[in-house]
Order: C-alpha cells, then structure tokens, then sequence
DNA sequence: CTTGAGCGG
C-alpha cells in the first residue's frame, strides 16, 4: 500500500518531498513556483505601490505551527488549470453584465472565499489563481491565537474584470489536491448574495443528492423553471470536504418556492431523485413563531 | 451521514 513518508512519526515540516514523488514531478513543481514567483514580483513592479518583493528562493513570510492534527493532504501541489480558467485568460472578455453583478459597479478587485481546509494556506491559493496572472495577492484568516485557518481568505485581483473572470472560472470548479469545489463571492461591501434586508430569500431543503451535484448542477437544476432562483448551496463537510447529500436552492419569490416545492420534489437531478422541503434553520420566508 | 461554521486589516 503507501508508504509512509514519516515512520517514526516525526511530522515532516518544510523538510525532503516523500519518496512517493518523483524527481520529475518535485522539479516541475520548483520551476512552477518560480515562475509564480517571477510573475508576483512583475506584477508587483508593474503596479509600483506594493514594496518590491525579494527575489525568487526567499521563503514564505509567514511561518508554519506545529498543527496537532494529521494533515490529510500533503503539501505539493500540482499544476492543475481549469478549462473554463483556460478559456477565460486565453480570450478575456469583459462582459457587459458587470455592472449588473451584485460585486459590481464599484471597483471591487477581491474575492471571499469560503470552505477552505487548515491546510489550504496562502501558498496553495498562490497556485491556485496565479494562472490567471492577475491576482495580486492571498489572504488566508487565521485564528489568532491558534494561527489555524478559519476556513475562509480573500483573494486580491489586478482590477474588477479580472476578479469576476476569476469568479466566473473558478467557482464550483474542482480545487487542486482536494475533493472539494472553489466556493467565491464577492468580497464584503454590498457582498453578494448573503442577507439582505427587505429582499428576503425563501429557501428549499434538497436532500438526496448525488454525491456530484454542485451549487452550480443545483441551481441550474431550478433555475430554468422558476426565474427568482437566487442560488443553490451544498453542504459539505469542512473536515472531510465530502458533500453531504443534501444543499439548499433560494428564491426571490415565495410563490415560486411552494411551486418548486411540489413540483421539483422528486424529480432527479444528476442521478438521484430529490427529496424536498422547507428549509429550517436560517430564512425559510417564514421567521419562526415564538 | 438529510436543515448551511458565510467576510479581514
């Protein structure tokens, strides 16, 4: 089976890659990081407001802790380029949709994003986005006083455009080493679709779902059928990043929410029949009687 | 595994 890399238990810090890698991979790896480098530092020039960052072989400003839990991935990433991501940075298009989106008029040039594991540092967001060579800078948000992760960061973009190509690219898409999706919004002001005041949202519960069933495979399982479809959510779980087979859809519109409620209730979405009713906890469009 | 751990400096 796998070999362990550390028999005696010793966690390997920043120390030699597991024998499990080979030298090729280990190689194409280090010349992908100084080619990250190498784009961070022109980018940096380009814009001459961020303090020049030090030549390529520096390390990471930030320091690592001894983490009391068992790291479930390892540290080296691959290479990895979504087509969408592809396709966007091949031709950039601004859409004129911009404008319309909830992150749009203002500038803003950061993403939020959410669902990272405590070993999703700022390294690996780095290769992440740094395909796109537009991102400026990573964000991870750390507790601290135990400097782990909090499960989310921001992510910095040379402009707007570039942010919600990124946006567009990226989320829902696969992340890198890890059996989980991108979840991005816009970052804080006048933030995307969280609450909102006087538009309330009404909210399905879909149980049932296939394990392959994104936000995205959601939502656009509903949203041709009734138009307010806000967005889909699925719950995963943060520690295993596995989807738990069930999400929520929200609706702009309670009419439509009953409708979908009858009529969407077993009616398949990738594979499995869905199996729905009224969302509980957060905004059902119905606040809960005391 | 059936009711969401989602906004910093």
């Amino acid at each position: 089976m796998m070999q362990q890399p550390s028999p005696n238990g010793v966690p390997q810090q920043m120390a030699a890659p597991p024998p499990t890698y080979d030298q090729q991979q280990q190689n194409q790896y280090l010349q992908y990081q100084q080619q990250l480098q190498q784009q961070q530092w022109m980018l940096a020039n380009q814009q001459q407001q961020q303090q020049q960052q030090p030549p390529p072989q520096q390390q990471q400003p930030y320091q690592y802790q001894a983490q009391p839990q068992a790291q479930p991935q390892q540290m080296y990433y691959q290479q990895q380029q979504p087509p969408q991501a592809a396709a966007a940075a091949a031709q950039p298009q601004y859409s004129a949709a911009a404008a319309a989106q909830p992150g749009g008029a203002d500038g803003v040039c950061t993403l939020w994003i959410g669902d990272l594991q405590v070993w999703m540092d700022e390294q690996y967001l780095m290769n992440c986005f740094a395909y796109t060579g537009e991102m400026t800078n990573a964000k991870v948000i750390r507790n601290k006083q135990s400097g782990q992760s909090e499960g989310y960061g921001f992510i910095d973009f040379v402009s707007h455009a570039a942010a919600e190509r990124a946006l567009q690219a990226y989320n829902g898409t696969g992340m890198p080493n890890a059996e989980q999706n991108y979840r991005l919004n816009w970052a804080s002001p006048g933030a995307g679709e969280k609450r909102s005041d006087g538009t309330p949202d009404f909210t399905i519960f879909v149980g049932d779902l296939a394990p392959d069933v994104t936000d995205q495979v959601l939502q656009q399982t509903f949203s041709p059928h009734y138009p307010s479809v806000k967005g889909a959510k699925i719950v995963t779980d943060m520690m295993t990043g596995r989807a738990k087979g069930y999400g929520f859809v929200r609706f702009g519109d309670e009419g439509e929410q009953v409708r979908a409620m009858h009529e969407m209730n077993g009616k398949y979405c990738s594979t499995r029949p869905m199996r729905i009713g009224p969302a509980n906890k957060k905004n059902t469009g119905k606040p809960a009687i005391p």
